[in-house]
RNA sequence: GUGCCUGUAGCUCAAUCGGAUAGAGCACUGGACUCCGGAUCCAGAGGUUGCGGGUUCAAUUCCCGCCAGGCACACCA
């Protein structure tokens, strides 16, 4: 990777000097050259000396090095190099040696878990959730894909009194098939789906549970509500190519125990007393914010008080770091959970959350009403029915998770160069057809020859981009959003087809020019493919 | 009222943990195929980065104060 290789031979330097601060490496603007650093800016203060000055040092230094065809000094001090062909050449070489290992790291020892789609399986996934799904989805890609021992994890609030109410409402629905009215719950969900569902139980059972509500039937509601609700869920994630490693019930953890045990930590510390028959958190003991509500007064767990729970068992299990994803509406939750994840002792850096903004469905430039009380929100199912998986995933993906996400359906299933979805595959698509074109005329691709052959700007600076992979992979994790990878490719995708417009990759006159064309062609499809994969859009041969 | 996020070209968005003349796409203007996929490319125009201060070699980025929008402030999750 040609940012460490510079990084390194400038801190060698440093330490020569036994100075020691942090510095930048960084890909500027084309024509101040192919890297630039900061070094000397930034080290004006440890030198004593006037950043041009410093700079120049350094630019002497690394005179005779072979790894720089060009080292200038630049504005207030910036440092610009020229990477030596030579170095391309070789890095492309050792692209089409390791393929994708070449921007694999190796394996390591951090285990990592993403929370993400969690909810209340009350009703089908939301365009809300989509956009998590696929954060979470994208995240943990790229850090398996760098190494990381990475469990994607959904926790299904299936305890609680929301599960009761749904219970409540389909069965109400179920008695409005006999024309029997009772009235729905307040906060009821009035999802059409649950229609659905009752008329199945019509089916089954005919008239069994008609009119009649007790614990029995409230039991079998709920067991009925939410595995069919389940399984639409699961037929959504599947559509949209997302899996977990595993899915952890509400249930499972209250009957592991873990409450008690939590419950008995913060006892011992003294964290918990009881008012209005209620059981509280003392969390303005830990933080500036209110106390809150642990066991409710009729003996019920509040969502808190089982999340605690919840997460220390992640403790338990050992991951070395937590990420929980969700949308930005949550966001209240997180100080307390910091706050009880301290009175447990686990330390600061253990947990931390991923919090993603608000997404607005587009049709025409006018906004789709989305209402999850009224029924009729546009579901994640409907928007890949329409717009398709490939659209859904990158149309969720391309934004920072801090910005408010307008999400255009017409641009979504567009055809056309606007779509970035298919300007990105496009490019993919034109590659593999420049393979075929290269068979049809007798052109063999030689795999590793005649790579020396290539000299051009436009040549070279795709192989810098092709090395940058590795740095966008690392800032993704870093920055934790993963609309700095689906920038990358779109970048790559431009910088492909401006070469492809400007010069000619298949040309019988010159084999071996043709040869080496394609060896860089060769080393742009591994990368499509793995960015492709990472972000889970299919990558097309042909369109 | 308090807290979090956002405010960048007409529109949708970038800007590499503070870097050089703030960049792309759409739309607009004008160009490029007898050809490897024109589903593409090249060029032009378009900006007081919401406003006002501060920090420093350097601020879209960090700090403070306003303004505007979104979200949250439950014995809901």
């Amino acid at each position: 990777m040609l940012r460490e290789l510079i990084y390194e031979r400038l801190k060698s330097i440093l330490s020569e000097q036994e100075i020691q601060y942090d510095f930048n490496i960084e890909v500027p603007d084309e024509k101040f050259g192919d890297y630039s650093s900061n070094i000397a800016l930034i080290g004006a203060r440890y030198f004593k000396k006037p950043p041009i000055e410093v700079a120049r040092y350094f630019s002497e230094k690394l005179s005779d090095d072979p790894l720089f065809s060009e080292i200038n000094v630049a504005g207030p001090g910036f440092l610009n190099f020229k990477i030596s062909k030579g170095y391309y050449i070789d890095i492309l070489n050792d692209m089409l040696s390791k393929e994708q290992n070449y921007w694999k790291p190796e394996k390591n020892d951090i285990k990592v878990q993403f929370e993400y789609g969690s909810a209340n399986p009350t009703g089908p996934f939301t365009v809300g959730h989509g956009r998590q799904l696929i954060i979470g989805d994208i995240l943990s890609n790229v850090f398996e894909f760098l190494g990381y021992d990475v469990t994607r994890e959904m926790y299904l609030n299936d305890a609680g009194r929301q599960i009761k109410l749904l219970a409540r409402s389909l069965w109400v629905r179920y008695n409005e098939l006999f024309g029997k009215s009772f009235e729905l719950p307040e906060d009821g969900y009035r999802g059409k789906y649950l229609i659905e569902f009752a008329e199945k139980l019509k089916e089954e059972f005919e008239d069994k549970f008609l009119e009649k509500w007790d614990n029995e039937t409230e039991q079998f509601f709920m067991k009925y509500a939410v595995s069919n609700i389940l399984k639409m869920m699961n037929s959504t994630l599947s559509k949209l190519d997302s899996k977990f490693d595993s899915v952890v019930s509400e249930k499972s953890v209250i009957e592991k125990g873990l409450v008690e045990k939590v419950l008995e930590i913060f006892r011992n510390k003294d964290l918990i007393y009881k008012k209005d028959g209620a059981i509280w958190l003392k969390v303005s003991k830990l933080i500036n914010e209110d106390d809150k509500v642990l066991i409710r007064s009729d003996g019920t767990y509040t969502y808190f008080l089982t999340d605690i729970a919840y997460h220390y068992d992640k403790y338990l299990r050992k991951f070395d770091k937590v990420y929980d994803i969700f949308g930005s509406d949550h966001h209240g939750h997180i100080p307390r959970m910091k706050a009880s994840m301290k009175a447990l002792d686990i330390p600061d850096d253990f947990l931390d959350f991923i919090l993603h903004q608000f997404v607005t469905l587009k049709r025409k430039g006018e906004v789709v009403k989305m209402s999850t009380r009224s029924g009729d929100f546009v579901t994640l199912d409907e928007l890949i029915d329409e717009v398709g998986k490939d659209a859904t995933r990158y149309f969720f993906a391309m934004n920072d998770i801090n910005t408010h996400l307008n999400f255009d359906l017409e641009l979504a299933k567009s055809k056309t160069v606007d779509n970035p979805v298919f300007y990105v595959q496009y490019a993919y698509a034109r590659i593999n057809s420049v393979f075929e074109k290269a068979k049809e005329k007798g052109i063999k691709f030689k795999l590793k020859e005649d790579i020396e052959k290539l000299e051009k700007e436009k040549e070279l600076n795709i192989i810098k981009l092709l090395d940058e992979l590795s740095f966008t992979l690392k800032d993704t994790t870093e920055k934790l959003s993963p609309h700095i990878l689906t920038n990358y490719i779109y970048g790559l995708s431009e910088k492909f087809h401006s070469f492809y417009a400007k010069e000619r990759i298949l040309d019988e006159e010159d084999i071996a020019i043709s040869n080496a064309r394609l060896n860089l062609l060769y080393a742009i499809k591994i990368v499509y493919e793995i960015v492709f994969n990472l972000l889970g859009i299919t990558a097309p041969d042909h369109m």
